[in-house]
RNA sequence: GCACCCGUAGCUCAGCUGGAUAGAGCGCCGCCCUCCGAAGGCGGAGGCCAGAGGUUCGAAUCCUCUCGGGUGCGCCA
């Protein structure tokens, strides 16, 4: 049941209906025709702006099309009243019989209460993290993980078809870089001094890959050239580096269902036959580039390299594809993994890159439109900097001294529930001050609290009538006469559990999960005033003397518990059963 | 210099494919527990939606320009 959806329906097969009759023309175009919660409650429960957007093709005063219209509506039992109000707006309020039938659905429904077809199973691919193989997780990577893990968990809850999928940069020079840094580690285990040149990983975390080499290989590379070892131990280091995100990630709860390589790329042809399909377009050539404007690099000096058109699709200036040398850029596997993302049937692309890569988005862009002729859509979201803050103090981190905070102490500062919560109360596109203490205060100022409060005070009350021997389990609930939940409080409630559907359609289809969490604490505001409201009004509180009108209220509370456990869900937070 | 993102209450932030009198939390002021968990709730004060033009019946939202902040800008990934 999407109540929004359904009255949109009606609305629209009742213009139908005005037009097979010649009040209004036919034939015209209803897409924009919305159904939305009215911005102020006290207009009604829902509004609708046919009128308006249909006046100018209709050539008609949008007031009359809504007088016209609201009678109509009004016979359909589930709308009580319509009127007509400011420019045109049609406000709707809607029968009881059709909030209780919301609570009805949702307890039917269970966790599925909200699900969309709107997805239609397209398959989306949604890769993130994608953290270079060199060290553990940090908090930017954190953000990104959770953000992109609450995008794939949203986009399958509205009915796409989802792949979680990582990508290893582990065909570049900082593997190499990493296994140097290991081979120094590895020395020390064997005893010997070593010091760590700048540029090199000088973090403590290589301690112990360098000593599970020493235990792999003995002394076998011990005072050896680089030529004897690098391929090996780069390969060591890298699974060594994969098995240390993965572990990160399982902190987190975030499992990917694919990796895939970049070095896997190489020498299987993939990259040629990448490029060859953009040549084919016309969009490879041999160029110089223009000197980058500002700040000019010392050694900076004009050369010929492989080039690819990205102009040709909006981007600032033309890409080298190969380094002066004759190897490739990053970019070029890059283009391949795409182009093998687009074969493997994919209908969209999302990546989730942190913000220091959004220089890189046009091309990306232009080499996905190029190659897939523009059917693929590609989504880049970038998660802007996240700032850790304790004591009212930024916790810095320095790559260069080697210390970072990691995601996994930030998880073992607050768990991974308030990690997650916390990093999707912000819209992507916005810096996040992640505050520590705050995070973990058990107030109303913490967004997560919030919510489990509610979450938790529902399943007090559960427990509380199994107490006085009521019957509140699912099963009975779900067969409860709900004719007591007549109180227009209790509405306010529903209507908000009524809009849960919709929320999911249009987070979905904006990418943008923090509109869960957004949503999670309106519903949970709105149940904690309701209980509240019982202080004063005996007769809103969930255990009434009666066990029959207790049901019908417990209903209510038990929905609300099904739609916070569901939207939890889809963050990867675990809903409270209780507070201590 | 260029590109991308951001600018909404004292502070931190929401704001739906453009809709009605712009919302929430914190902070400030005033209320509500012999009553299912007050770890809560109710009310009040507080706004030129950075600024200026434009499109529209209608703009915080779309377009252009200006100002302010962040990020990035060939042979790193």
């Amino acid at each position: 049941m999407h109540l929004f959806a359904d009255i949109r329906v009606l609305v629209i097969e009742t213009l139908g209906a005005l037009a097979s009759e010649g009040v209004i023309p036919d034939g015209l175009d209803m897409a924009n025709v919305a159904v939305e919660p009215p911005r102020d409650a006290a207009h009604g429960d829902m509004a609708t702006n046919a009128a308006m957007v249909l006046a100018k093709p209709a050539r008609m005063n949008p007031r009359d099309i809504a007088e016209a219209l609201a009678p109509r509506l009004t016979a359909d039992p589930r709308v009580v009243s319509a009127e007509v109000a400011g420019p045109g707006f049609l406000n709707l309020r809607l029968a009881p019989s059709v909030w209780q039938e919301v609570v009805a659905d949702v307890l039917a429904r269970g966790a599925d209460f909200g699900k969309s077809t709107m997805g239609q199973g397209t398959r989306v691919n949604v890769e993130y993290v994608s953290a270079n193989p060199t060290g553990p997780l940090h908090v930017g990577h954190t953000r990104g993980a959770v953000f992109g893990d609450a995008l794939a968990s949203l986009l399958a809850y509205a009915g796409h078809d989802v792949t979680r999928e990582y990508y290893i940069n582990d065909g570049g020079g900082q593997v190499d870089t990493l296994a140097r840094s290991v081979y120094l580690r590895y020395l020390e285990a064997h005893g010997q001094d070593v010091t760590f040149e700048s540029g090199l990983y000088p973090g403590g975390y290589l301690v112990t890959v360098g000593e599970a080499l020493k235990a792999k290989v003995g002394d076998a590379y011990v005072d050896k050239g680089e030529q004897y070892w690098l391929a090996e131990i780069r390969e060591f280091a890298t699974d060594a580096m994969m098995d240390l995100i993965r572990s990160d990630l399982k902190l987190l709860g975030v499992e990917m269902d694919v990796f895939s390589s970049e070095k896997a790329l190489y020498g299987t042809g993939k990259i040629e036959a990448a490029i060859g399909a953009l040549r084919a377009r016309d969009l490879i050539y041999r160029g110089t580039l223009e000197p980058p404007k500002g700040k000019l690099p010392e050694d900076w000096e004009a050369r010929e390299q492989t080039l690819f058109r990205s102009t040709a699709y909006g981007d600032d200036q033309d890409r080298p594809i190969q380094k002066s040398d004759g190897a490739w850029t990053y970019f070029a596997p890059d283009i391949a993994y795409h182009w093998d993302k687009c074969q493997r049937g994919f209908d969209a692309l999302i990546n989730v890159f942190g913000a220091d890569h959004g220089g890189y988005v046009k091309r990306m862009k232009a080499a996905v439109a190029a190659l897939s002729d523009d059917k693929v859509p590609l989504d880049i979201k970038l998660t802007q900097l996240v700032k850790l803050m304790r004591d009212g103090e930024e916790l810095k981190m320095s790559k260069r001294a080697g210390t970072f905070v990691t995601l996994a102490d930030l998880v073992e500062m607050v768990g991974p529930d308030v990690t997650r919560f916390i990093m999707l109360t912000r819209k992507n596109d916005a810096p996040l001050d992640f505050d520590v203490d705050k995070a973990l205060e058990q107030s109303k100022d913490n967004p997560v609290f919030y919510v489990q409060y509610a979450h938790a005070r529902v399943q007090s009350v559960l427990r509380k009538a199994g107490d006085q021997g009521i019957d509140a389990t699912d099963a009975s609930l779900k067969t409860a006469d709900l004719a007591a939940l007549d109180h227009p409080a209790e509405h306010v409630v529903a209507a908000k559990l009524a809009e849960w559907p919709r929320l999911i359609e249009i987070a979905a289809r904006t990418h943008e999960p923090h509109r869960v969490a957004f949503y999670l604490y309106d519903l949970a505001s709105s149940f904690h005033a309701l209980w509240n409201r019982g202080n004063d009004e005996p007769g809103l509180r969930f255990l009434q003397d009666d066990a029959a009108t207790s049901r019908a209220k417990i209903a209510l509370a038990r929905a609300v518990s099904v739609v916070i456990a569901a939207g939890l869900g889809i963050l990867g937070v675990e809903p409270a059963q209780e507070m201590r």
